[in-house]
DNA sequence: ATCAAACATGTCATTGTTTACATGTTTGAT
DNA sequence: ATCAAACATGTAAACAATGACATGTTTGAT
């Protein structure tokens, strides 16, 4: 599925601040961002060969202890102008976001209502312990009070990352809670 | 990316009321639960060919006027209660819903307001078209009134889905606009 | 000192998905 | 009658992504 070479562009916006190696961007798709792209270590080490290959970023080794070798990446020039370019660019039409809880739902018409509770309450778990877990970041990384405007342009990126997990998943939960209401009524229906 | 063999179930699961042709399982992903699944028709037809070798399901051929043969395909006992066991399985943990859009906002630290707006006003334009589409379609299969408790089971499925697809869609417009004014406040202070 | 967890890098086989190639029929508008 | 759009089914190459295999180092707790 998904648009075209993601992952290179994803590794070359880790890039534009700070250098890396595979394992830590392996790190960064465990943090805020894993929110909305991430990716295995496998596919991420093949895809820095690539890029070095196409020269979009170049390599060296810092050690880490005696022996363990890190493999630090930056971006060249080159890659600098394709991620630019990348990051300016307005997309013509929005695909499908995957979501197997709803396809399961769609099927769910032989479902006794008791089993599909079971199921909306295993999802609503999940989705508040996210939730909590991504309101934990934000009160660590922007305080309780509202930060907003006068925010570094640094860090105005995470916030906006973090603030739209933080929605999708408010309003992922609304919407289970509504749902099981209805399913709930109608079972006094019954 | 995603979860085992969605596909797979995502093909049983349109089957559960009427046997479908390949060709009609490739119109359904374009409408409603192509929200949520979806797949072209090269996948479809090679994962059909894999059920039938498996016995999930079986085949007949349907005439469309004098020569057309639609490859018509049913559920089989085994397939109805594979698909009856996944539908009851629950997620042991929810994967990264992707999103290039949010992805490329994290990595915006230079880009100029006026860039950063337009990008955000496509996205807008993007996800308003989407939300009258689903709107209209919401308004065509369930009235302007509020139907909720008092539908058919058969439909409750459909209903779901696509109270998900709005409210997933207005809160992806809400958030937008939210942060399209934080980044106007930001310019009156640069 | 021991040892587990975290740090660190890679390859390979398999599966999932898209795009392009390839072909033919039916319907409905003009 | 013509013709385009929709109906209909398939294959193959390439690309995207995961999971398993494989190996070794460093850190920090006991």
């Amino acid at each position: 599925m998904v648009a075209r070479r993601v992952l290179k562009y994803a590794i070359l916006g880790l890039l534009r601040k700070d250098d890396k190696s595979g394992y830590d961007m392996t790190s960064d798709f465990k943090q805020a961002i894993g929110q909305f792209w991430s990716a295995k270590h496998s596919q991420i080490y093949t895809e820095l060969k690539k890029l070095l290959e196409e020269e979009l970023i170049s390599s060296y080794i810092e050690l880490s202890g005696e022996k363990l070798e890190k493999k630090m990446y930056t971006l060249t020039e080159k890659g600098k102008e394709d991620l630019h370019t990348w990051l300016l660019t307005q997309d013509d039409h929005l695909e499908t976001e995957k979501d197997v809880f709803a396809l399961r739902l769609y099927f769910l018409k032989d479902i006794p209502s008791a089993d599909l509770l079971a199921l909306f309450e295993n999802q609503l778990n999940l989705r508040t312990d996210k939730l909590n877990m991504l309101q934990e970041q934000f009160a660590y990384y922007f305080g309780e009070e509202n930060p907003a405007e006068d925010l570094d342009a640094d860090e105005l990126g995470h916030y906006f990352v973090l603030t739209k997990a933080l929605s999708r998943e408010e309003n992922y939960i609304h919407w289970l809670m509504e749902s099981m209401d209805i399913i709930r009524q109608r079972q006094l229906g019954e």
